[in-house]
DNA sequence: ATTACTGCAAAGCATTTGCAAATGC
DNA sequence: GCATTTGCAAATGCTTTGCAGTAAT
């Protein structure tokens, strides 16, 4: 529901965080809403950190710090950030996982649309062929991976 | 913890649902599990869908009905059915969603080392290009895609 | 007869939400 | 002063787990 992955408001060169602010700033009062303590808090550890986090953990140590923000906020700010493109959600849409059966079937990847909740399943050697060059060049040693396109099937009859 | 996904032990050609139960058998006591009414219920169910489902679905669908099977028991059957490699589980490996700050950052995706838990960035045109090949040729309008590669880096110095 | 498996209900855990108090505008 | 946010704690929802009873070997 608060899900969305919109395309990114801000493509900045310069990546300052001071810069970063005044863009957010710039986004939430074009939603009319408000530039807050908590929010600055969080946006700034946000990007203090120039690693991949977990919201939890943010959450949990701004929960406990000097610069207290609750859990709740800190999820929120989040959303906020994640709407103006700040940041990245790095996980599939769904919370829940999904199955399906592989027996007989060949490896394949999705195309999952939005609007009906459809899986299409495609498969493509051009991909695997890429991934197999990027894992070596990485000298990295695939167990297995995953592409998931989401969108919206352009096969509507409506 | 739970969650692996091995090379798959099976790969067959012909898919009929007795030949797979036939596998799943085989696996069964390869580790010393029992084969038990459930499972086979469990199992069947399962080849009897040809989508993509979820868990909790089947989980309720068996609570619920004639064959009854318990939730518990049908998260444990479907971890066997992914051990084995019967099942495909979709989604990323962690439950967690995990952010990291995109601005001024290119569109990257990433190799994550399953023994660091180290996130390799990567990019790659060849990726983006093919991958809207693949859009157009199903007619689907993509609003964002995603490709992890889950293995280990060879980078070890140990 | 053993010992693994099942069912159940309770616990876990990340995330979301309702609401009164606090804060920005 | 009024509306939005915050903090808190309770609720949610999927998944996992402990344990006593049940079933497979």
């Amino acid at each position: 529901m608060s899900e969305k992955q919109p395309e990114p408001h801000v493509e900045g060169a310069n990546s300052s965080t001071e810069d970063a602010w005044a863009l957010f700033v710039d986004f939430l009062k074009s939603k009319a809403s408000r530039i807050t303590q908590a929010r600055r808090i969080v946006f700034e550890r946000v990007f203090a950190r120039h690693d991949h986090f977990r919201a939890d953990d943010l959450a949990a140590e701004l929960a406990s710090g000097v610069d207290h923000v609750s859990r709740g906020t800190v999820y929120r700010t989040l959303d906020l950030m994640t709407e103006a493109g700040f940041v990245q959600k790095i996980r599939d849409q769904d919370v829940h996982a999904h199955y399906e059966h592989i027996y007989g079937h060949g490896r394949h990847h999705h195309l999952i649309c939005e609007n009906t909740g459809e899986f299409i399943e495609f498969s493509s050697p051009v991909l695997e062929k890429e991934i197999d060059r990027i894992c070596e060049e990485y000298h990295f040693k695939e167990r297995f991976h995953r592409i998931v396109v989401f969108g919206a099937s352009e096969e509507e009859t409506s």
